[in-house]
DNA sequence: ATGTTTGTTCCGAT
DNA sequence: CATCGGAACAAACA
């Protein structure tokens, strides 16, 4: 599930956390593969301190001293769960750290399309170098992005959720974004305008701003919650994504399947 | 029973 | 050879 903002919530909350803290004991569920290996992950980690916790792209890094760096991609149903002796786990727990003062960080994987891997500096420079800017750093602006897309023979909504051309966007934000830039989401790339592109720029910064503000988005399932349990807020604000009217002109809005994935739009409002 | 789901990677086709 | 689109990964729910 988690996109951007819904990462960045929760890299946040284990900041403030676990920061400081000295992992005492590793716990792997049986069976459950890190990589490169199980072994290099306890080992990696075992009395060693949190020195920080950062987001790239999609994915959550906590940084322990010696330049170990433990990446997490949460896919679809991944979660990280802050724990106090005595809470209860999950059937989907993954794998556990265990810190001095006996608190716990757990992670959860229904569909078990997640991943944890143990990462060098050089490794961790490596995978923040495979994606493309961060939307919200000002790296980009709508003429590179545009320069960017013109590159790409797809439709807008794949480019925009490509994270190698923008990274953070995913189907939900990439949905909204294009409804508020009044953009179609079938459109081919190098068929945009540098207005376009300024608008889509803007209005996916937009939407991943009100939707870390709003501590990202807990679908009814819900798979998302930040690592004290807490859901997001973002799903109150959607725009068009699982909308049945446009809240604009009040279009019946359309349900259609855009590189397997499921894409509202408004018709009136996202003329081809 | 069938179709759906927030993501990424791999493979076959072009 | 590069790029694109679809399948696959797996589990739960309506």
């Amino acid at each position: 599930m988690p996109e951007l903002p819904e990462t960045e919530t929760v890299a946040r909350v284990l900041r403030s956390n676990i920061v400081g803290h000295t992992v005492q004991n590793v716990k792997i569920i049986k069976g459950y593969k890190i990589s490169p290996t199980n072994k290099t992950f306890a080992k990696s980690v075992i009395n060693k301190k949190v020195v920080g916790v950062q987001r790239v792209a999609k994915n959550i890094i906590i940084k322990f001293e010696n330049n170990v760096y433990v990446q997490t991609h949460l896919a679809m149903t991944g979660r990280l769960l802050l724990k106090k002796s005595g809470d209860q786990t999950s059937k989907w727990l993954k794998w556990v750290f265990v810190f001095e003062n006996s608190t716990r960080l757990e992670f959860h994987d229904m569909r078990a399309f997640g991943k944890t891997a143990v990462l060098t500096k050089k490794e961790f420079d490596d995978l923040t170098n495979k994606y493309g800017p961060e939307p919200l750093d000002n790296k980009i602006n709508a003429k590179a992005f545009l320069k960017q897309l013109l590159t790409k023979k797809t439709s807008i909504k794949n480019a925009l959720m490509d994270q190698k051309i923008i990274s953070g966007l995913g189907n939900i934000y990439a949905t909204d974004a294009l409804f508020m830039a009044q953009i179609n989401p079938k459109t081919k790339t190098d068929k945009l305008s540098l207005e376009q592109a300024t608008d889509l720029l803007k209005s996916s910064r937009e939407i991943l701003n009100e939707g870390i503000k709003n501590r990202g988005a807990t679908l009814p399932d819900k798979m998302y919650v930040d690592p004290l349990g807490k859901s997001g807020k973002q799903q109150k604000h959607f725009r068009i994504y699982q909308k049945k009217e446009c809240p604009i002109c009040k279009h019946k809005v359309k349900y259609e399947k855009i590189n397997g994935r499921g894409t509202y739009f408004c018709p009136s409002c996202q003329k081809p």
